[in-house]
DNA sequence: ATGGTTGTTCCACAA
């Protein structure tokens, strides 16, 4: 059975249950990964995804910020979370498919403007969360495993409108790049969406600040799918719906989907 | 070098 999977930093669900519900309907994934709901999850509107056909919710938030999301059509328990940097932010769920697929949601720490975290304690916070990433998934190995999430990094030189300008861009930083790496190599991490694109320009992310998103296209590829070894060679039909950027009332992330032949 | 936009909450802050 191919499982349809799709990952979106929806930038609060409750503003945007109506577009959700639209992706729902028009792509059709099975489950779908969200970040910054922005939201208790008792003020989620599961019901009205629910009515859609998705009736399975695994979710953790809090009042205004972070929360993170899997709506699924598909039976799946909530397989925990994690409390990462001890700071009680909903930033990571986990769920469990019945075939055993352990599906992690995250949303890792923007990181502030700053690149030092001398002066910028966000941006401490942000490695931080990527170190206990790391020494995690080093200890856990990983298997039968999907990672998606807002990962707020761009890794590649063709995962943002420009290296060069943004190399001293949080999100494009070389310590940032290579930090991911390590989180990355830590679980044996593939990444889904490169190994089905791998050449070209990717993004699923553009500012609101751009007075023409589309027409400047200065995006960067924040959000990612990745699978474990076992698992990534059941994967394809990689795809970023970057339309779904110019949708009524956007979030300023597009949704990022990958199917897997479980 | 600066300012540009959006969402939530409370009278800023985070992105």
């Amino acid at each position: 059975m191919p499982l349809r999977l799709a990952t979106w930093n929806i930038n609060s669900v409750r503003l945007r249950a109506p577009i959700v519900l639209d992706l729902l309907s028009r792509h059709g994934p099975d489950i779908l990964c969200l970040q910054e709901t922005k939201s208790p999850v008792e003020k989620i509107p599961a019901e009205v995804f629910q009515a859609a056909g998705y009736t399975h919710m695994v979710a953790r938030g809090q009042k205004g910020y972070n929360g993170v999301a899997i709506l699924s059509r598909v039976p799946l328990e909530d397989a925990g979370h994690r409390d990462f940097c001890e700071r009680g932010d909903a930033r990571h769920v986990a769920a469990r498919l019945e075939d055993g697929t352990l599906i992690h949601n995250f949303y890792v720490p923007a990181g502030g403007d700053e690149p030092d975290r001398e002066k910028n304690i966000k941006f401490g916070h942000k490695l931080d969360f990527l170190s206990e990433m790391r020494d995690w998934f080093h200890g856990e190995a990983p298997k039968r495993s999907i990672l998606v999430g807002d990962l707020n990094i761009a890794p590649r030189e063709d995962d943002v409108w420009s290296h060069k300008a943004l190399l001293k861009v949080v999100s494009h930083t070389p310590v940032e790049v290579e930090q991911l790496a390590t989180v990355q190599d830590s679980g044996n991490w593939v990444d889904i969406t490169r190994k089905d694109i791998p050449e070209g320009q990717l993004y699923s992310w553009w500012s609101y600040r751009a007075k023409d998103w589309d027409a400047a296209d200065k995006g960067r590829r924040l959000d990612h799918i990745w699978a474990t070894p076992d698992i990534a060679s059941a994967a394809g039909a990689s795809h970023i719906a970057r339309d779904v950027r110019g949708w009524e009332k956007p979030s300023d992330h597009a949704p990022v989907f990958a199917t897997f032949d479980l």
